[in-house]
RNA sequence: GCCCACGUAGCUCAGCAGGAUAGAGCAACAGUUUCCUAAACUGUAGGUCACAGGUUCGAAUCCUGUCGUGGGCACCA
C-alpha cells in the first residue's frame, strides 16, 4: 500500500517537477482521524521551495490521479501532513493473504543463503544458571529465532572457559566437603562454592570411591564438578526450549594452537611487547586509550587473547553475521577485542555487540543480591518451577535491552492475570474455542464475502494485521525482541475488543464466516509472532 | 576522574530512523455476563517526558551541559 502512495506521488512529477527523484516518507499516525498513512512530504520541501508546507501538500494533492476506489480521499491537516485515507476494501484482502501463507505468513527471505553466529549464555560452570543468566539466555535465543525468520541460517553457540582460578576454586570447594564428608573437621573457606550443589557432587563422589576419594587427583572434583555442572546448564537451558549448536571450550584454542598465533601475529605485525615480565597489547596504537597486557608475568594469557583468538574461529567459520551478546559488566571488555580482531585484517562491521542491562530482582518490595559463590541466588530452574517457562521467557524479552530490568518475583509468582504472556496466549485459545462452537454450528471458513467486514474493530483489525511482516523486519533489523511482544499485544487487544464487539455465532451466515475468516487469520499471525518469541500459543486456558 | 546504558502517570514500562492531542499494564474509582472462555471489555482520574541550553517549520525523540540511578574502568572473566 505504501508503495501504491509513492508512486502516486513519483507519477506527480510530471506536473510538478520538484517532485522528482523524491523518495516520500509515509506512517501510519497514531491517532486514527489522521487517516490511514500520512506523508510529511510537504513540510520536508519548505525551505527549497521557500512556500508555506499547506500550500504545496495542496499543490501536491493537486497534481495526484488516483483511484478513488483505493483512496478514499486526501486531506491537508495540522501544519502541512498529507493524510490518505483508503477505502475499506482494500484491507480485507490481507486475511486472504494470511490463509495462503499460513505458517510463512510475515516471514522474508531477505536474507536467505545468509549464515550467523549468536553467542550467548556463556557462563563458566561454576553453579546452575540463575534469574541474572536469564535474560542473557532468551534474548540470544530469540535474536536467533529472528534472524531465522528472515532467512538466516543460525547457529547457537555457548563458549566457556574451565581453566581459571574460579574453576580451581570450585574443584577444592568439591574436595573440602569430601573431606568433610568422610569425617574431616576441616572448615569450609568463605570464598568457596557455598551452594548445596557441591556437597551433592561430592557425596556422589565419596559414594562411589569411598575412603579413597581423597586420593583421588585434584584434577578428578574439578572436572566431575563441571561435567555435573553443564549436564545441569543444558537441562536448565532445554526447559527454556533453548538448544546449543555447540559449546565451545576455550581450552581448544590453547591445544589447537590458536592463542601462539595470534601471539605470533601480533608480535610480527608490531602491535605488542614486553615490559615488566609481561606481553602487553599496543592498543594505543590503534586508537584506544591504554594499553593492556595479553600475557602475565606467570605466562598466563589475560582474556583478551583467547576472546580475539575465539572471535577469529567465527571469522573463520565464515559467518555473515556474528552477534555477541553479553550484560552490561561485560561493555568494556568488547572494544578491546574488537580492535585486536580488526588489528588482524578482519572485518569488524559483520560483528553486532548486544548489551544487555542487569536484571534487579524483587522480592518483597527489596532487592535481591545474587552470588553464585555465596550460593545466594534463585535459578531459573526454580522460577519455571513457580511461572512456568512462557512467563520466564516473555518477562526476559518484553522490555527493551537497554533498559534495567525489574523483575518482581511476587508479580511472577502471582496470580496470572498480572502477568502479560496470558494475554497473548488468551487471544489465541479464545480463537481456538470460537472455532471450537462453530464447527458445531455448521458454520464454516469463508473468504467470498470478506467485504462485510466494516465494522470498526474489524477494520482495525485487519489494518494491524496488513503490519505484520514490516514491523518484524524492522524489530529483526535492529535487534529489538520487545518491539515483538509490543506488537503482539497490541494485536491480542484488538481481537479482545473485536470479540466483544463482533459476535460470530447468531449473525448472518455470510458475515459469521468472513468473520471466522478473520479469527483465523489472526490466530495464525499471533502463531506465528508467539513462535519467534518461542511462546506457546495454547489451544485451552 | 573517565567510558557505557538509563531517567516518561503512584508502580512496572512502551513510544525515541524528529511530526499532529505523549500511551499500555498494574494499583484507585465507576460500569459491562439470560450472548462464541470476564485470564475479557467500557469509562473516570492520574504527566513540567529529570533539569538547563542548542539544532529544527516542528524535540519525549537529535546535540551539549548539569543532576540522579545502574554497570564498568585489573598482570579476574
Amino acid at each position: 500500500m505504501k508503495e501504491y502512495l509513492a508512486d502516486l506521488i513519483r507519477n506527480a512529477a510530471a506536473e510538478l517537477e520538484y517532485l522528482k527523484d523524491i523518495n516520500p516518507v509515509f506512517s501510519v499516525p497514531n491517532n486514527e482521524d489522521h487517516g490511514d498513512f500520512s506523508t510529511n512530504l510537504a513540510m520536508t520541501l519548505t525551505k527549497k521551495l521557500k512556500k508555506s508546507p499547506r500550500d504545496i501538500a495542496s499543490e501536491i494533492i493537486g497534481a495526484l490521479k488516483y483511484d478513488e476506489s483505493v483512496v478514499e480521499k486526501i486531506e491537508i491537516a495540522g501544519p502541512g501532513f498529507i493524510n490518505f485515507y483508503i477505502a475499506a476494501d482494500n484491507f480485507s484482502s490481507i486475511v486472504t493473504d494470511i490463509l495462503d501463507k499460513d505458517k510463512e505468513f510475515g516471514r522474508t527471505y531477505k536474507y536467505k543463503g545468509k549464515t550467523a553466529i549468536v553467542e550467548f549464555v556463556s557462563a563458566n560452570p561454576t553453579g546452575p544458571l540463575t534469574v541474572g543468566h536469564g535474560r542473557n539466555a532468551v534474548i540470544g535465543d530469540t535474536v536467533a529465532n529472528m534472524l531465522e525468520w528472515v532467512g538466516y541460517d543460525v547457529d547457537r553457540e555457548y563458549y566457556f572457559n574451565n581453566a581459571g582460578r574460579q574453576m580451581r576454586v570450585l574443584g577444592n570447594s568439591v574436595k573440602i566437603r569430601c573431606e568433610q564428608l568422610l569425617g574431616s573437621d576441616v572448615e569450609f573457606p568463605d570464598d568457596h562454592y557455598q551452594g548445596e550443589y557441591i556437597k551433592d557432587i561430592a557425596a556422589a563422589l565419596v559414594k562411589e570411591h569411598g575412603e579413597d576419594t581423597l586420593k583421588l587427583d585434584d584434577k578428578v572434583f574439578k572436572d566431575r564438578a563441571e561435567k555435573e555442572i553443564f549436564a545441569d546448564i543444558e537441562k536448565t537451558l532445554g526447559n527454556l526450549n533453548i538448544k546449543m549448536k555447540n559449546f565451545f571450550n576455550e581450552n581448544t584454542l590453547y591445544e589447537e594452537g590458536k592463542i601462539d598465533d595470534v601471539l605470533n601475529k601480533f608480535k610480527s605485525k608490531g602491535l605488542s611487547y614486553e615490559k615488566d615480565g609481561a606481553v602487553w597489547f599496543k592498543l594505543t596504537e590503534l586508537g584506544n586509550e591504554m594499553d593492556k597486557v595479553i600475557v602475565k608475568s606467570t605466562g598466563e594469557p589475560t582474556y583478551r587473547l583467547p576472546d580475539i583468538a575465539y572471535h577469529i574461529t567465527k571469522f573463520n567459520r565464515n559467518y555473515d553475521l556474528i552477534v555477541d551478546l553479553f550484560g552490561s559488566d561485560h561493555s568494556a571488555t568488547y572494544p578491546d577485542v574488537l580492535a585486536g580482531v580488526k588489528a588482524l585484517g578482519y572485518n569488524t562491521d559483520q560483528v553486532k555487540v548486544l548489551i544487555h542491562q542487569f536484571v534487579t530482582i524483587m522480592q518483597g518490595g527489596d532487592v535481591v543480591k545474587m552470588s553464585t559463590r555465596k550460593a545466594n541466588f534463585i535459578t531459573i530452574d526454580e522460577l519455571i518451577d513457580e511461572v512456568g517457562k512462557d512467563v520466564v521467557r516473555y518477562f526476559f524479552i518484553m522490555r527493551s535491552i537497554n533498559t534495567h530490568l525489574n523483575f518482581d518475583l511476587d508479580i511472577a509468582k502471582k496470580q496470572s492475570d498480572e502477568n502479560p504472556v496470558f494475554y497473548l496466549q488468551y487471544a489465541h485459545a479464545r480463537i481456538c474455542s470460537i472455532l471450537r462452537m462453530t464447527d458445531g454450528e455448521g458454520l464454516k471458513l469463508s473468504t467470498d464475502n470478506l467485504n462485510l467486514l466494516t465494522t470498526d474493530a474489524e477494520q482495525r483489525l485487519l489494518k494491524k494485521l496488513g503490519q505484520f511482516g514490516e514491523e518484524m523486519l524492522l524489530s529483526i533489523e535492529n535487534f529489538e525482541p520487545q518491539k515483538i511482544a509490543n506488537f503482539l499485544e497490541d494485536l491480542a487487544a484488538l481481537f479482545h475488543k473485536f470479540y466483544n464487539d463482533c459476535r460470530i455465532i447468531g449473525s448472518d451466515k455470510d458475515l459469521a464466516e468472513a468473520r471466522i475468516a478473520l479469527a483465523v487469520a489472526v490466530r495464525t499471525v499471533m502463531r506465528n509472532g508467539l513462535g519467534i518469541l518461542g511462546l506457546s500459543a495454547p489451544e485451552k486456558m
